[in-house]
DNA sequence: AGCACGCCGACT
DNA sequence: GTCGGCGTGCTC
């Protein structure tokens, strides 16, 4: 017997398969999808087992041994791997690494403890030997195939180990999951005729085309889904739900849980390596049914799936960008949704303008909620000009939304401020000379941690005490810029000293737990007012939120991306929408400096088809998504004056080959240098693909010898 | 990714 | 004359 096998290493001179013949006592083990441990080279490293064969021309290795005796790649994302491969020119490697929970990774750096449960099994019942509590054992076992070890304390531990040598008892290891969830099902609630409407579409509807669910916020697009899923698990299949990870709240999986209790598995970046794996394992043994998790979630190892839902589809969360394989979850969702014969549910309050264009076009099926359940209003939006107020006074908070949280306090009503951070942080200026610190291995200002004193580079880690004095005059009146949460908290307190602020972003809530700790606190209305960045921006539900507070709508649209517009009209929307989900009308204010701006009066409307529509206009003139595609080159390396002669070789390459495309570049990234290592893009922009991929997998295959350069491809980026 | 092979500079 | 630099190429 001979296996094809692909050795964990992310290297583009590796990614292929290699011959192992395999030892006489293994063979029987042997399965396509399993992970072996092999000889490679001088060192030993583990692999993927991917073909059985009778024989090789080459002459073989021996397979060492066997890791997996379950398939931890089945038939479904063998297939769905080679396809990652194809669509993002990624290692094939690294499209089957990306499935599978660290710890299945080789050299995940952290060993995982797994945590067993010793059972014993009666393997003999006539055995004969005297001095040992034969009858004992019997009568224990009657009723029983397993017993645990800590109930067989009547057998010492001699005698059992005894009776494990003569094969009398088995001990058998049982995985202990660390996860436990709830079960307290909670009363469903009924669906509004449109809510059955949408659940009756996606389940009698054709599966074939994508449904994407245009739903407002409150709309109750959550128990649709809960509906939908009910529905397929009756059917003996399974559900994926896919949540952005920042609005994967404690509060979904509760809802899912309270719902479904133990059949939910939860997948996200909260959970350890371990509980990751344990979750996983359960999936894979068919414990699960109902997989919720964020990206990397759309792998999951269900089999029998009748349904996969996205929500908060428009969230750019769901695309790898850093990595690779640079892919997207809803391309993967359509994939596996089609080899399962089951529908995907996009769903959205401010779907992504491809998605709604698909829509329009009818690839995607459109369903829509524009009412709020039991017939709430969405929130009035009132827009503050800060170009005015900014005259009058220094302070990040209006005196009109001062005044307005007072009457919403007043009232014993809640109040949520939202501080817009996107592409925006603390950095540190010199009052006198106006220098800022930046990091000695990258192009970028060092921003401020408050509370270690910490200046630190988010491109490279790259960390440092906060200077005494300016490193450039020496003068000792260093001042941190920007607004943070804790600032607007310090304004708050000195300007409504009687409300309680709970502030939350990544400093307050990476301790486990703690998410769901504050959310709890603030439901239970120990405080008046949530002050946090992006994670109070989305998903969340107080029914005693009345008033929601923009400080700054403006940081997201000066980013200088093609979706900056889409991307605030969206983040505003969201926010907006966890005002007056409940029976009291919600209030929302939004200070700009930019108040004529369309994507901020569009918000003021509640209206997505007009920015849609006037947003479509402008990428139609500017050539972008989705009337074109985009795709991204990265050139990077250690030698500048080098990588831009291959860069420039590069787009003279494509400028030969390609037609109808437009190609924009070489030009330095907004930040140059990285960790001493430069960096190019190269931009191209077309409507037909024609050879564009062949082409770039030969420069790919080009460079691959090459170490002082490094090329990465990244289809339809999400931003630049 | 490792690790060996190989062809050029500064040393006992 | 050797030790060792890291460029290049291979791993079934």
């Amino acid at each position: 017997m001979v296996v094809g096998v692909l050795v964990q290493l992310a290297s583009q001179n590796v990614d292929k398969i290699f011959d192992y013949s395999v030892p006489k006592e293994l063979e029987d083990s042997m399965q396509v999808g399993i992970r072996v441990l092999v000889p490679f080279g001088r060192q030993t490293l583990e692999g993927f087992v991917l073909e059985i064969k009778d024989s090789s021309p080459l002459e073989l290795k021996e397979v060492y041994s066997i890791v997996d005796y379950d398939i931890v790649l089945n038939k479904e994302l063998l297939a769905l791997g080679k396809e990652i491969q194809k669509d993002t020119l990624s290692t094939l490697i690294s499209a089957y690494q990306v499935m599978l929970p660290k710890a299945l990774k080789a050299k995940a750096g952290t060993t995982i403890r797994k945590k067993f449960h010793t059972f014993y099994q009666l393997e003999q019942r006539d055995y004969l030997g005297t001095s040992l509590p034969q009858k004992k054992i019997l009568e224990l076992f009657h009723d029983r195939k397993m017993i645990p070890k800590e109930e067989l304390t009547s057998i010492s531990l001699s005698a059992l180990s005894t009776l494990v040598e003569k094969k009398v008892l088995l001990p058998v290891f049982i995985e202990d999951y660390r996860l436990k969830y709830e079960v307290h099902k909670e009363s469903k609630k009924v669906l509004t005729p449109l809510q059955q409407e949408v659940v009756t579409k996606v389940i009698q509807g054709d599966y074939r085309k994508p449904f994407l669910l245009f739903g407002v916020t409150g709309s109750g697009k959550t128990e649709v889904y809960m509906n939908i899923i009910e529905h397929v698990l009756n059917q003996g299949k399974t559900a994926i739900i896919l949540v952005p990870e920042i609005s994967l709240t404690p509060q979904m999986v509760e809802q899912f849980s309270n719902r479904f209790g133990n059949q939910i598995a939860a997948l996200h970046s909260a959970l350890s390596d371990g509980e990751k794996y344990d979750e996983w394992r359960r999936i894979a043994r068919g414990e699960a049914s109902i997989v919720i998790g964020a990206r990397s979630a759309i792998f999951a190892p269900l089999k029998n799936i009748g349904i996969i839902i996205m929500d908060e589809e428009h969230s750019d969360s769901y695309k790898q960008g850093d990595k690779d394989p640079r892919y997207h979850a809803r391309d993967i969702a359509i994939w596996r949704a089609k080899y399962h014969a089951c529908p995907v549910l996009l769903g959205s309050a401010t779907p992504s303008l491809e998605s709604m264009a698909r829509a329009q076009k009818e690839v995607y099926q459109l369903l829509t909620l524009t009412e709020r359940v039991n017939g709430r209003k969405l929130p009035d939006v009132e827009i503050i000009d800060m170009n005015q107020e900014a005259k009058k006074s220094s302070s990040h908070l209006t005196v009109q939304l001062l005044n307005e949280i007072n009457d919403c306090i007043d009232r014993g009503e809640q109040a949520i401020l939202f501080l817009n951070r996107r592409g925006f942080s603390t950095f540190v200026t010199c009052k006198n000379c106006a220098e800022t610190i930046k990091c000695p291995h990258c192009d970028i200002t060092l921003t401020y941690h408050k509370s270690n004193r910490m200046l630190r580079c988010h491109y490279c880690g790259y960390a440092t005490p906060l200077p005494k004095v300016c490193p450039n005059c020496g003068e000792e009146a260093l001042s941190d810029l920007g607004v943070g949460t804790e600032k607007i908290e310090e304004e708050l307190h000195n300007l409504l000293p009687y409300a309680k602020v709970l502030r939350m972003d990544v400093d307050t809530t990476s301790r486990k737990g703690a998410h769901k700790k504050m959310i709890d606190a603030f439901r239970g209305h120990e405080y008046d007012i949530l002050l946090g960045t992006q994670i109070v921006a989305k998903g969340l539900d107080f029914s005693d939120v009345t008033l929601v507070g923009v400080i700054n709508a403006d940081t997201s649209l000066n980013i200088p991306d093609f979706r900056s517009s889409e991307n605030t009209y969206s983040l505003l929307s969201q926010v907006a929408g966890r005002s007056g989900r409940s029976s009291k009308q919600g209030k929302v204010l939004i200070q700009t400096f930019n108040p004529d701006h369309y994507a901020i009066s569009y918000v003021k409307r509640h209206d997505y088809l007009g920015f849609y529509k006037e947003e479509m206009v402008i990428r139609r003139k500017l050539g972008y998504p989705p009337y074109y595609f985009l795709c991204y080159i990265k050139i990077s390396g250690r030698d500048s004056k080098y990588i831009y002669q291959e860069a420039l070789k590069i787009k003279q390459s494509l400028d030969c080959s390609l037609e109808h495309t437009t190609i924009l570049g070489p030009t330095s990234l907004p930040i140059f240098r990285v960790n001493n290592i430069y960096r190019y893009g190269i931009i191209l922009k077309y409507k037909r693909e024609d050879k564009l991929r062949s082409e770039l997998s030969h420069i790919k295959n080009h460079y691959k010898t090459n170490s002082k350069v490094r090329i990465d491809i990244d289809f339809s980026p999400s931003h630049f």
